[in-house]
DNA sequence: GCTGTGACCAATGATGCATATGGTCATCGT
DNA sequence: ACGATGACCATATGCATCATTGGTCACAGC
């Protein structure tokens, strides 16, 4: 298992220090005030009461900073969603309230914390790595409740499972990335449901 | 049955008329070629020999212009996929069939003529009557498809017919939107023939 | 009534420039 | 070796200015 940390941003310096730390509460309280791009890294060295050329010893760059900040926030949504999904129940449940959490989770980030959710879209849109750890985080996800439903034999088993995986994730993409998430605002919920029902009769044995 | 002119694109002035062909065609050829946005209006008059005011006798706005071309290339795809379809098969062949000729003429589109695709994707982004009428269009399809399976016993009857079309719309969307499509380039073909498989298998009865 | 236009307006866009910004480095103090 | 910085550079950004552009209208010739 890997740690909290996300599987590879561009980041140096000791992992474990203050600054760094004091780094990511000052981003996650500018880049939410402001935004990403009209918080400059001075702003944030400001902020610590330290050099700009200080924080560039903890980071390689401020995207790497934004991509601490983006991925800390993904990956407190997937840990809600986990928690849906451990609540228990059948895989087809299961599947139904993970899906909805994801995007329950992603409308309320975009309704209020925007900028926050500007960030995630950005990363969506240039491929960052927490980005695309928060996809691969999903396609897990998904992986699971799936080899469930087939041990349970709630799923059907002929399909590979990867396939199956990705696939069911590609379905979900209008309401889980947020580039698309937000221009599908008007069709929640019930797009959602009615996909969430797609993926389900694609899943019956 | 509506005729070949889309549903509602804000026009004006004689519907059949010399000049307004002109204008299309002068349109064609700049916004091909400059793009939309580089070409002027004042630069289409010039091209027919016409004053730019007289153009306003028969479009409403250059965007009405830009539907016109924009909605008369995706008619286009919308005939060739028709013609895949009408090839004769079982549903499953026909669906497997347009889904893919319409992601196909989508991308051939896209490296074809790069300037067109960028209308259709600023039509798409902006909700133009051109897009809408695309897609509605294409869930016409979809729903004919999926009535002949239903017919033939291919495809399941307890879904309504309504949710199922628009479900299967949605999970394809990340192929057909021009704003999506131009994205998930790199997963072609692969990831829309599991799509396919996945809707497939959701229609079984 | 139909064809056609030049003059005109508000707003959007290019253009050029001063400033700000992301990022590095040599260096200093401990 | 670690903590910390000011000076520095190339590029990006904001900004003020001016030119284009989308769009209208009153009017002219037939």
């Amino acid at each position: 298992m890997t740690d909290a940390a996300p599987p590879f941003s561009p980041t140096r310096g000791p992992a474990e220090h203050a600054v760094r730390d004091q780094i990511v509460e000052a981003a996650n309280d500018c880049f939410a005030h402001y935004g990403y791009s009209k918080t400059t890294v001075a702003d944030l060295a400001r902020e610590i009461g330290f050099s700009k050329a200080y924080i560039y010893r903890f980071f390689e760059s401020k995207q790497a900073i934004g991509e601490a900040i983006c991925g800390a926030r993904l990956e407190q949504i997937l840990t809600e969603a986990h928690k849906a999904v451990d609540a228990g129940g059948s895989a087809t449940d299961r599947f139904r309230r993970m899906f909805r959490s994801i995007t329950t989770l992603g409308v309320a980030l975009f309704f209020e914390d925007r900028k926050i959710y500007e960030i995630a879209a950005l990363a969506a849109s240039e491929r960052w790595g927490s980005a695309q750890a928060y996809s691969r985080s999903l396609r897990d996800m998904i992986q699971e409740i799936v080899k469930q439903g087939r041990k349970s034999g709630e799923f059907e088993r002929k399909t590979p499972l990867d396939e199956t995986v990705r696939s069911i994730y590609y379905a979900m993409t209008p309401f889980i990335d947020p580039l698309h998430l937000e221009r599908n605002l008007d069709l929640l919920p019930d797009a959602q449901n009615e996909v969430t029902g797609l993926i389900l009769r694609s899943l019956a044995p």
